[in-house]
DNA sequence: TGACCGACTGACTATTAGTCAGAAGTTGAC
DNA sequence: GTCAACTTCTGACTAATAGTCAGTCGGTCA
């Protein structure tokens, strides 16, 4: 039973080598540009035992991005367990996932790009199981953080939680997605955007849509 | 002159033609999995042809992008226009933009697709510069609706117009994509999601963050 | 009528995702 | 110790596709 464990084990570690040079890589160029072979010698390894790892690149990307946002999700469910207001907690909740998204932005363009561009994903890959969880559970906590407000009234009644939860997560990738194209859309607006407090700017605004006091819908 | 005005003519009447060939075949297979030939095919031309034309593939798309953005900032302005209260004109100019970039999924997903994977812009190219162009009309046209609502008591004093502008484009964007992606959004995320309404009802929570009664940023 | 010119062609090169037959290394029964 | 079975790994190979370029074709004009 040892050394089918050590082979196990040796061989987790070998795929998360190859996850790490396949971060490196992919930060350093991008998806697209990043080329299997640049990978397999950034892992000291040949092209053809990635595949022995991974399925194809998007296999590799998507088990990339379960990682990522693996270690955020704890984070985010910690916030929501503290004793914090709703209102404070939703957006403690949703700054460390812009801030997270941020910090990582070859990664947040990787995954972007794929819900882009119609690339069917192969649902019975194991890293697709585990990256929709992982998707759950930030939804799962940015919603029940909704509904603890719309209870206790410090939140609009008639939003619904889920619903909303959505409109947030959506706000926050459109968002952080201007942030980190700051550069590019800086020479498209001639106008003095700061792009560092987009994000933040956001978030203050649309809690403010949250805000029961506002019960007028129309301008 | 009469002949190199027809030759100048044909030129540009061939230009669109392979401009319809693109979109056609962009949006039956997305920009990655369009290949120059299909492109060439569409049009009843060779691939060497289309190079005449356009620089590269990533040159054809930014033109084309163009062209269907171009024919929205007419309509965009036309709403500002009309006399309607800032925050009617607001939401009227939202919801245009996001029914326009709903209505042409795979071209929306070309467009964003550019911002991401770092790709770097051709700025030199003129298909740049009409693009930034129309950008900046329509950043324009937000941003002047709600200096308007801010001078005349209907929404918040305090708000920044360019900044907002850049806040409720980035929103829309962000909705947009998560709408075009319901069905993939759907299998990841085990709640009755009603993507059809996402994008009104984001327009309608952040247009709340904008109404004067609100003047209480913290929740 | 023949030289010229712009439009067009398609075979060609370079690049890269993914494959597969076999090499290299490890294990365990004898 | 040895050898068969097994696991892991390799890198040359195929297929697909963006972009190039030398050459063809047909209209124009002196």
């Amino acid at each position: 039973m040892s050394i089918a464990n050590r082979r196990q084990r040796e061989r987790e570690e070998r795929r998360f080598c190859i996850l790490d040079a396949a971060e490196s890589v992919f930060a350093d160029k991008g998806f697209d540009r990043a080329t299997m072979d640049d990978i397999a010698s950034e892992a000291e390894l040949s092209k053809g035992t990635l595949y022995l790892y991974f399925k194809n690149k998007d296999d590799l990307l998507m088990s990339l991005a379960s990682r990522s946002i693996g270690a955020l999700v704890g984070d985010l469910e910690a916030i929501a367990r503290a004793p914090h207001s709703a209102g404070v907690a939703l957006r403690a909740v949703l700054r460390k996932q812009a801030a997270h998204l941020t910090s990582r932005p070859q990664m947040f363009r990787i995954m972007i790009g794929q819900f882009l561009d119609g690339v069917e994903l192969d649902t019975t890959l194991p890293s697709f199981t585990c990256h929709r969880n992982l998707i759950q559970r930030i939804m799962a906590v940015v919603a029940s953080l909704i509904k603890r407000g719309t209870q206790d009234g410090t939140m609009r009644a008639d939003i619904e939680p889920v619903q909303m939860a959505a409109q947030l997560w959506s706000g926050v990738i459109g968002a952080v997605l201007m942030h980190l194209n700051a550069e590019r859309m800086a020479c498209q607006v001639p106008y003095p955007i700061d792009f560092a407090h987009l994000v933040d700017g956001f978030i203050e605004t649309i809690c403010c849509g949250l805000h029961p006091t506002n019960g007028e819908l129309s301008l």
